[in-house]
DNA sequence: CGGTTAGTTGAGTGCATTCAATCCCAGTGG
DNA sequence: CCACTGGGATTGAATGCACTCAACTAACCG
C-alpha cells in the first residue's frame, strides 16, 4: 500500500537528498534545469516493510529508484520456491525489467522503504533526450549484468559456508560504497531472504552463520555482524 | 588463436550477413551509410574450437558480435571451479562486461565461431552518436539482466533434472528465435559445459538426460536431442 | 500472559557428489 | 587392415553436504 507524498517541486526534498556515497546514478549528472525536468515526473513514496512495490506480470507504471530502505527484486516459482535476484540499496533503481510491458520480477520491500518514482515513458523520453544519462543508463545495466555473473557464480559453485561468507563480504562493499557503516555490519533482511538470494534453506544459512562464528571470523548480535577476520573472510568468499 | 579475415567493406560478405532471424540487434537499425560507419570500424575472425576470445582481466579491446559458433562466458574460480554466465549464438555481442578497462569474464569459443570484433572506444562513440542504437543497446542489455535472472533462479531453485529440462527447452526457445532447427535440437557443448552452466557436476547432467530419456521426454543421440514431450519438459522446467 | 515471528540447533534423510569402471567413437599410426 | 589411444559420455557404488522435520529459545506485541 504505497503511500504518495506529493511530487517534487511542490512538496519534500528533491529524490537525490536521500542518496548517498557515489551511487547517484543519473541525477548526478544534472544541473539544475534538467534536474527541475525529470524531478517533475517523479513522485516520492514510502513502502511498508513486506509490502510490493510490483509484482511479476503486472503492467509495468513506473520505475523506482531507491531513497533509503531495501528492495529485493525476486522471482517465484508456482510451487513457492523464491530467487532473490538483487537487492537494491538506496541510490539504485529498479524495476525496469520487463516483457511485453509487465514486469520480470517481483518488488518487495524488504524494510520499509522510500522511493522515487518516475513514469517509465516519460523517464524514457527523458534518458532517450538526453545522451549522458543514456549513457550513464547503460553503464549502470552492465554494472548489474556484471553483479549478477558474479552471484551465479556464488549459487552456481560455492559451498553452503563460501556462499554466506562472500554474501558478508559483498554486502559490506556495497555499504563501503554508499559510505554506510560497516563496523558493525547492519544486516535487516531475515534469513530465509539471506537463504532465497544464496539457493539455501533458512537453517544451511543459521548454520553457515554459527561455523563462520565458531571459527572466529565474524561475530553475531541481532541483525548484525561484525567481522573479525577480513582476510579469511575474503579467502572463503572467493572473491 | 584469432585469424583476422579483414576489414567490411574491403573484404567478404557484411556482418549481418550471417545474422539471423530477429536477432540482429544494432544492424537492423542502421540504413547503408550509417552500416558502412559501423562496418568500417569491425573486423572479421574465426576462432577455433577451444580458444579464447578474451580472458578475464585482460584489458578491454574489442566486442564482439557472434556471426556463427557459440561462445561462452564464464567465470573459473582459483581453484578450478567454472562458472558459465552465458551462452551467446549468432546475433548475439558479448565482451563489453568489463571493470577498469579489464574483462569481467572469460569468453570462449564452444564450437568454432566467427565473430565481428569492434573497438571499443570507437563502438561507443558510434552508439554515443545513435540514439536508436543506444536505446537498442539499452534494450539488449536489459535483456540479458532478465536472462541472467532467469538463470539464476535456474541454479538456485531447481533440482538436477529440472535444471537440464530447462537448459533444454530454453536452448530450444533460443534456437527458435534464430529460426535455427529445433527438431532435433543440436546441443555442440559437452557436459561439463552444460554442467558449469547449470552449477551441476557433468555426470549429474548425464544422469539428468538419462532420466528424461527414460520418462519418453527426449530423445538422445550423439549431441542432439528430441524432446519427445514438450509439455512434460516445460512442466519440469518450471518456466 | 498467550500468540506470533525469527533464529538456532539436533537428528535423520536424500540428492548430488566423488571415485571408478566401462563404453563408444574418431583419429592415428603400425 | 587392425591395434592403439584419448576424449567424451554413461553408469555404478559409496560418501557427504545440504535438506527436512522437529524441538527449543528469544523477542515482540496484542
Amino acid at each position: 500500500m504505497p503511500s504518495s507524498i506529493g511530487h517534487f517541486g511542490t512538496n519534500g526534498p528533491l529524490p537525490c537528498d536521500r542518496c548517498i556515497g557515489k551511487q547517484y546514478n543519473v541525477c548526478h549528472l544534472l544541473e539544475p534545469e534538467r534536474q527541475r525536468e525529470l524531478f517533475e515526473t517523479g513522485c516520492r513514496h514510502r513502502w511498508d516493510k513486506r509490502s510490493y512495490l510490483f509484482r511479476a506480470g503486472s503492467p509495468v507504471g513506473a520505475v523506482f529508484k531507491v531513497t533509503s530502505g531495501i528492495v529485493a527484486e525476486s522471482r517465484t516459482l508456482a510451487d513457492g520456491r523464491r530467487q532473490i535476484i538483487a537487492f537494491f540499496l538506496p541510490g539504485d533503481i529498479c524495476g525496469y525489467l520487463e516483457t511485453d510491458g509487465r514486469h520480470a520480477f517481483d518488488g518487495e520491500a524488504i524494510t520499509t522503504a522510500e522511493t522515487c518514482s518516475f513514469n517509465r515513458e516519460r523517464f524514457g523520453g527523458f534518458v532517450n533526450r538526453n545522451n549522458d544519462v543514456a549513457e550513464e543508463m547503460r553503464r549502470n545495466l552492465a554494472d548489474r549484468l556484471k553483479m549478477a555473473g558474479a552471484h551465479l557464480s556464488v549459487v552456481g559453485q560455492l559451498t553452503s559456508t563460501e556462499r554466506v561468507a562472500n554474501f558478508v563480504a559483498m554486502m559490506t562493499a556495497a555499504y563501503a560504497a554508499r559510505n554506510v557503516q560497516t563496523r558493525p555490519l547492519p544486516l535487516p533482511m531475515k534469513r530465509s531472504d539471506i537463504a532465497d538470494y544464496l539457493g539455501l534453506r533458512l537453517e544451511t544459512v543459521s548454520r553457515a552463520f554459527s561455523k563462520l562464528r565458531q571459527h572466529n571470523i565474524i561475530d553475531l548480535n541481532e541483525d548484525e555482524v561484525l567481522i573479525l577476520d577480513q582476510a579469511k573472510l575474503n579467502q572463503l568468499s572467493n572473491r
